[in-house]
DNA sequence: ACCGGAGAT
DNA sequence: GGATCTCCGGT
């Protein structure tokens, strides 16, 4: 429809007209100029628990859960180490490696932890990801930051998608007289007028092939500009640079980033080169960089589909599917998805780039295996109450970080037995504090297991899932400080409590004696900077930033907050400190600017995580249901019809 | 609204 | 394989 159909007949101008600027600053779908980055992590979970390790980074290292490895860095992969391998395996490939386990949770406890001394049992405890879902939230914060025009979407834990729509729209119009001289009052049809004469930089970005090259030029291409769209695409890269710059300058990781005019692009580009690289992909490169990929590695085709379009055609590569048409396609797929593949393997997509961080549901499972499969009632409270105790801690956690307070509506409990599978849904009542979802999942499970599994029953137990969704925003008092200190206390241990200040800076308070123990400089947290760039190929180690290694609760509250450090030690009370009239918390006197300033900078977060939550539609109140009773039957091998549970994806 | 399932990292 | 998440279809 948008497609810029304009013939070129005269030199002098673009394929791209003035409306298609207009749609771009609008981060429109339909813009042939529109570009979106995808960037993903390396080795994600591997990188942050290096940095947590201080491990140096040519150091061969793996995560671990239980027996099996999630996460393996690049000295490993070097060795043949890959995920789904077990750590016996790694080690016989790897000695040097370095395995690390997954923090776990332990019935009773109140928080995660590493076991630095023994591997934990599976049937012990439950394996915790909330260490990477804090570092994966400092990462969306750099990004903000780092590009905040971007409309910024969570993908999952370590990628993210950013349309750099509107930010390059306004960098080309700055940087490009021609295009603002007529941009008001031009008509919309009306073509552009090419790019002068330039050398454009990528910002040593891969450029993916176009037809005719055989391999990559890489880095150094140089090449013709032929047209703003690529112009866009080199502007992009700079950002996607930039943004890869600070993610390693704030938190020492690195990623790899892809650029293109749509997600699905973007996405592949960010995988084309690996560890910390970028990938550009030009319209003139777009079917080539698609014709060598097995169109099963395409997002959507990876599954069932994917399975059942290479039965019908006897190929997963992308070229040999080329040559059907629309009906062939609908001749054995719904019409939505033909139409679907039909132009997504011809490089066509226009899904948006949604602005959503926050996640839509918690989930805590845990999977059992043989010999120790829970066998009571007794258990499974057991465990149920340990993912309250995660999920809780979850919540809190965010609330903390953003600001923003979110409460689930909805609860749903997984319950799967022997080939049987139960799950059971309803409103969390009751409040809206831990006991009401811990009364709330009793309940729930009270009528799992009530119902029971049928002929199979649902004993032993093979895994339950608990899962909370339905977010909703509760009012932040916006602003108010009264509400913030309200929220502080209620997660931090209690603070010297003395009336809010109404002075304009801070009032006087008295040391604490030796009870509230207060911490002065514990934080020596001064920004010891790395010095050489993320690169692949860089030779030169480069250990990051040591952080925090503390459990949940280290996560937010100002840098020099006496009670941000959970871990009581012997420090020396300074003679007096100041009460922050922000937040009421005493403040030693000479870090009071400095605290200050990190209440600006929160604020900032916070107001980004209000306005997200503006353009996403709250879901509707949750009507009374019931917390059900009536039965199904069997879910095991339910094959009542031919080709079911086909999804149908939408174009 | 509730439950089951696909697909992805 | 385990632990998470998101989205969709049928009822
Ligand atoms: N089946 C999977 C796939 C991934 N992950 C987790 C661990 C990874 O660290 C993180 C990101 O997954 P990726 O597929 O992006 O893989 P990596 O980040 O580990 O490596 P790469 O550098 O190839 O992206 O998600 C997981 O738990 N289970």
């Amino acid at each position: 429809m948008a497609e810029p159909t304009a013939p070129s007949p005269t030199p002098p101008s673009s394929r791209f007209t003035y409306r298609h600027l207009t749609q771009l600053s609008k981060s429109s779908v339909d813009c042939p100029l529109r570009v979106v980055a995808h960037v993903d992590l390396d080795a994600f979970y591997a990188q942050c628990e290096m940095k947590r390790l201080g491990v140096p980074r040519e150091e061969p290292l793996a995560v671990q859960q239980w027996a099996n490895l999630i996460a393996v860095n690049y000295p490993a992969r070097e060795k043949g180490v890959t995920r789904h391998i077990t750590a016996v395996e790694a080690k016989k490939l790897c000695p040097e490696i370095r395995l690390v386990h997954v923090a776990v949770w332990t019935p009773g406890s109140t928080e995660w932890r590493y076991n630095d001394s023994s591997l934990p049992s599976m049937s012990l405890s439950k394996s915790s990801l909330d260490p990477y879902r804090a570092e994966s939230k400092k990462i969306l914060t750099v990004f903000r930051s780092t590009c905040p025009d971007a409309i910024l979407e969570k993908a999952g834990i370590d990628e993210n998608f950013l349309d750099l729509s509107k930010p390059i729209y306004e960098q080309l119009v700055a940087e490009n007289e021609e295009l603002r001289e007529q941009i008001v009052g031009g008509k919309g049809s009306e073509l552009l007028p090419l790019p002068g004469k330039r050398r454009l930089d990528w910002y040593g970005s891969h450029l993916v092939a176009t037809e005719g090259e055989d391999a990559e030029t890489g880095v150094e291409e140089v090449e013709e500009v032929l047209d703003w769209d690529d112009v866009v695409l080199a502007i992009g890269a700079g950002m996607v640079k930039r943004l890869r710059d600070a993610v390693w300058e704030e938190l020492g990781y690195t990623c790899s980033g892809g650029i293109a005019s749509n997600k699905m692009l973007a996405k592949l580009g960010s995988a084309f080169k690996k560890p910390s690289q970028q990938s550009v992909v030009r319209a003139r490169a777009v079917q080539p960089f698609l014709n060598r990929h097995k169109y099963t590695k395409i997002r959507n085709l990876g599954g069932k589909l994917g399975t059942q379009i290479v039965d019908h055609v006897g190929s997963q590569l992308l070229p040999d599917l080329l040559p059907l048409t629309l009906p062939d396609l609908t001749s054995f797929l719904p019409d939505d998805t033909a139409t679907w593949v039909y132009n997504t393997i011809r490089g066509h997509d226009r899904t948006p780039v949604t602005p959503r961080t926050a996640t839509k549901s918690m989930l805590s499972a845990k999977s059992f295996r043989p010999p120790s499969l829970p066998s009571t009632p007794q258990h499974a409270f057991q465990w149920l109450h340990v993912f309250i105790a995660d999920i809780w801690a979850r919540i809190e956690d965010e609330e903390a970080f953003t600001q923003v307070v979110r409460r689930p509506r909805v609860m749903t409990l997984a319950f799967l037995g022997r080939g049987a599978q139960r799950s059971r849904q309803m409103p969390i009542v009751g409040g809206e504090g831990r006991d009401a979802l811990r009364r709330t999942a009793e309940t729930l499970l009270r009528a799992v297991l009530e119902e029971g599994g049928g002929r199979m029953g649902l004993w032993p137990c093979m895994r339950m899932t608990l899962d909370v969704s339905g977010f909703e925003d509760r009012e932040t008092g916006s602003g108010n400080i009264g509400d913030f200190f309200t929220r502080k206390a209620a997660s931090l241990p209690p603070p010297p409590l003395l009336p809010a200040s109404t002075s304009a800076s801070a009032s006087i308070l008295p040391t604490p004696s030796s009870s509230e123990e207060v911490e002065t400089d514990l934080h020596p947290s001064k920004r010891q900077r790395i010095t050489s760039p993320p690169a692949a190929d860089s030779s030169t180690p480069v250990i990051p930033p040591s952080t925090s290694t503390s459990p949940s609760p280290a996560q937010p509250a100002p840098p020099q907050s006496p009670l941000t450090n959970s871990n009581p030690s012997t420090t020396t009370p300074p003679p007096s400190l100041l009460l922050c009239n922000l937040c009421n918390l005493p403040i030693p006197p000479h870090e009071l600017p400095e605290h200050q300033d990190w209440h600006v900078a929160k604020d900032l977060e916070k107001a980004w995580w209000e306005e997200e939550r503006r353009q996403t539609p709250q879901p509707a109140q949750p009507g009374q249901a019931a917390a059900g009773k009536k039965g199904k039957k069997k879910v095991a091998g339910g094959r009542e019809k031919r080709e079911k549970g086909q999804t149908v994806l939408r174009f």
